[in-house]
DNA sequence: GGGACGGTCTACAACGATGTAGCCTGTGGC
DNA sequence: GCCACAGGCTACATCGTTGTAGACCGTCCC
């Protein structure tokens, strides 16, 4: 059986609360008595309850973090972001992984597990327009990434318009003009793709490079297979393109890898540009540019507004919206020739 | 303010216990009563208090994963297996990153987070010979992966032994005889790197191959960094292998990488494999053959042994050891000429 | 010398659920 | 008509901690 403060206290000859005082650091105990419960709780190897504790403060310690899938590399790294960022403030991480199903993001903000964590770390990918009212949760919530909502909720973002502008202008600098972008959702606004969208599109018009319906590369999830089935189909559909924006990693590589089993080469015949900046462009052939959108400073940012959150508890806080610094990391997939 | 199991009884018109049944489905319940309860919990939206139970019942609901890196894929593939294993048994999972380092295994096996959770899935890295006694735990864990411990606690384990030799096989069935191997750790035996290289030992032997020191490629983390240092160590010391196996898939990758960089063919010049099966490498340049562990038939078995581990208060279950079954996955960069 | 005050500590209630014991009521068997 | 028994429910204690109120002691100041 594991020791209770009670056994330490009754070992140390002093109250339950005495220890507890001791445990939590309250300053007005003696030199002395300290010393004797600490010896106590070493002697019995005694261990905090902390569902006991949770009961009675309301907090746990828990904080969520909802992504859509760990498998995805830029929301594990994301996550062992969050994870090290919240170890840093004491905080322990509850993953939840909503597979992009709505059903599955509604059920995460219906505050199922509210009682277990202290607060909610969401990166919402199928909740869209019209679900505004749905955000309006009364518990602490920042949202992370990519979609915009109304400024009722704290939100860390990445700079989308920007970070996908600098990445079409990196491409147009290279001198290609005929610049494919994979990865559009068609018909939206607000979303990542919308927005990276409307960056590639300003881009475009700054160089005066005319607008291309036949350069829009459509994938509805931002994976590996998405890019590279996008990427065959602007091939066959004869859009030629010199080079790709990508609007994620993740089919940046499905990218890379249809170009290459095509026999088409990069940068030379097509160059490659991705967005999020994970591990593994470092590493492939030829190594991916891409845009590198601040993932740690979205991290430690996002639990940083979090733990604020917690310890507002007056809910007097006004939301605010962070913006991620973000950068291009150059690589061999657009090595100017 | 929440509603508590109070509030619905009052409006019910019953004691809190009948609520608490109704809410944990104990079947002697009139129809009508159980209908009023149902009734005023849906009016006061009432959610169950978490942490007010798990001080009652010594349970959470919720389990610990212990893995060294969410941003090593293979570790967040493992992840989102375990996450959905355990959500089908109704669990929640709570990730813990060791980052590799003893001292943070240590501290997870101490039990911290002992009352948080009702139990352990272990992946240690750091840990090794003489540390048994540390797995001596008092609370349920099970142990996933690739070391090698004594038969005192649950283990679920890939084929590391079998899967290296019919790895090194395949290489040896394309006619190559100079087949080095990548992520050696001189002098480890139970680790899943002395596996590994036991495995290929024996498929050595067994296709008559001689035994060459120069063409073993130490590296001390799986990375994919360690792997292309290690690939560049190989080629410089003019040991000339005409294939790879690599212990690991990042390290595969980082050789991948390493070879083109040079402009040495895959799989013409030198063939690669690797070990773990991770998404990526179904699209890298060229796609990467690989040893498939069972990953998920992991996941499952070991979130059901610890789930039955929990089940048993009684202590009485005795230890298991489970292999996964694992299979080759042919991909490009070993294809015959 | 008496009152104010700060430091140190204790007793007790409370957080919100569940386990245990036991009270009714109705049914069936003898 | 009485007893045994099961179904349906309640009352109360309890899990291990922390918040609140207040007791006690010594010091300092007028």
């Amino acid at each position: 059986m594991a020791a209770t403060m009670n056994d330490v206290a009754q070992r140390a000859g002093v109250s339950v609360k005495t220890v507890s005082n001791v445990v939590n650091g309250y300053p007005h105990i003696r030199e002395t008595t300290r010393a004797r419960v600490l010896a106590a709780i070493e002697e019995l190897d005694y261990q905090l309850n902390v569902a006991a504790r949770n009961l009675r403060t309301g907090r746990t310690g828990i904080i969520a973090l909802a992504v859509p899938e760990l498998s995805l590399p830029y929301f594990a790294e994301l996550a062992d972001s969050v994870i090290q960022a919240a170890d840093a403030q004491g905080l322990t991480v509850l993953i939840e992984q909503t597979g992009s199903r709505r059903e599955r993001e509604l059920e995460v903000l219906s505050g199922a597990r509210r009682h277990l964590t202290d607060g909610l770390l969401f990166s919402p990918l199928a909740l869209g327009d019209g679900d505004e009212q749905l955000l309006d949760v009364d518990f602490p919530m920042v949202l992370l990434g990519e979609r915009l909502f109304p400024d009722t909720v704290d939100h860390v973002t990445m700079q989308n318009v920007e970070g996908a502008r600098a990445a079409t202008e990196h491409l147009l600098g290279l001198g290609r003009r005929r610049v494919a972008v994979v990865g559009v959702h068609p018909g939206e606004v607000v979303g990542s793709a919308g927005l990276r969208l409307t960056g590639y599109r300003q881009a475009l018009e700054a160089a005066g490079v005319p607008w291309d319906e036949s350069l829009l590369g459509e994938a509805g999830l931002w994976h590996r297979s998405t890019g590279a089935s996008a990427m065959a189909h602007l091939l066959d559909s004869g859009a030629a393109p010199d080079a790709v924006f990508a609007m994620n990693d993740a089919m940046a590589l499905g990218v890379l890898h249809e170009l290459q089993v095509r026999g088409i080469r990069v940068p030379d015949d097509v160059a490659v540009i991705g967005f999020d900046a994970v591990d593994e462009g470092e590493y492939s052939n030829p190594s991916l540019t891409t845009v590198d959108p601040g993932r740690e400073q979205i991290a430690e940012t996002a639990v940083r507004l979090l733990v604020e959150q917690i310890a507002d508890k007056r809910g007097t806080h006004r939301p605010r919206r962070v913006y991620a610094d973000f950068r291009i990391l150059e690589r061999r997939s657009t090595l100017p020739a």
